[in-house]
DNA sequence: ATATATAAGATATATTTAGTCTTATATCGA
DNA sequence: TCGATATAAGACTAAATATATCTTATATAT
């Protein structure tokens, strides 16, 4: 019952362009470095946010990634379905079939009601304002003064 | 982002000691065929039930298990997480130093208040209800009339 | 005291998660 | 136009966890 490593990546990564507003180009290596993402590990994340609309991808030597929407209007419940599929605190409330029993249970009343209240809270946090608040996410701000490059790189 | 097997097992096994009431033993084997739970895997549950303090483990051969509190004062959040431990959708949500960023961090926020606002729903729900308003967990009713056997078990 | 039915704990298998490595693609510079 | 470089894409490996079974110990009844 937690979010996977992916999902927290996911979050991180469009969290983290989300600064950087609407269509502009991040590399995928400041991406993984500010946040503390594993380069390739972002790359397969950055993929199923691709396929979620969510991104869009440049490749190349200038390539990175951008985001394709209006930060205002990402849900965080949007980015964590794209990794991690859609939320389902039991397996009956994806799936009532798994459970023959689902059509009677009580309790499977309980985890729908939950499930539900869980993801419409998701969906009420949009990146605009996760983004604006304040700092998030390791390093406090992108790019401050454009050149505080720590060169004490790993 | 699920609940674990053992989890809705440890449901199962108490909602059908609530339908016998506090106090009443019930064998292992019993509950394990009823409720379509392993019975040796029901067995490990059922430590960890007792652990918490809300079932009773009676050894021998007339053994068995049997509540210990009034179904109505069993949360199904006390349940579950006496199985898996306390509900936390995300790491930081239950270790915030796990990530050194949690004090400032907006997503964190979110994650603590859906987090919140799942164990509430989840504690709201007691096995008085759960299990007197209509039948659940595989059999629609335990010893309907003693003798209901199927026989066609594999 | 012995046999039986059960609980308790230890062990093994399967599945999923997390992360790395290799291959392919696109841009840039010569 | 061709080669070098920096990136994305996908395949693969290792670790962690979940699931289930097996073995041992305990308690009751005969
Ligand atoms: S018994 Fe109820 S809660 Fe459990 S899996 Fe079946 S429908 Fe869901
Ligand atoms: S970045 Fe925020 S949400 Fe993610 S683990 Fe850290 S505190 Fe939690």
């Amino acid at each position: 019952m937690r979010l996977t490593r992916a999902g927290e990546y996911g979050i991180r990564c469009v969290l983290h362009l989300a600064r950087h507003g609407k269509g502009t180009l991040v590399s995928r290596k400041e991406i993984a470095v500010r946040t503390d993402v594993p380069p390739h590990f972002l790359a397969k994340i950055a993929q199923q946010l691709a396929r979620a609309g969510i991104i869009e991808i440049l490749q190349g030597a200038t390539g990175g990634y951008r985001l394709l929407t209006d930060p205002s209007k990402i849900t965080l419940l949007a980015v964590i379905e794209a990794i991690i599929g859609e939320i389902s605190l039991n397996d009956c409330v994806g799936r009532p079939e798994s459970c023959h029993n689902s059509a009677l249970c009580t309790v499977h009343r309980v985890w729908n009601k939950a499930n539900q209240q869980l993801r419409a809270t998701l969906q009420e946090a949009n990146f605009a304002t996760l983004a604006a608040e304040d700092a998030c996410c390791l390093t406090p701000f992108p790019e401050a003064d454009g050149h505080n490059q720590p060169s004490g790189k790993k």
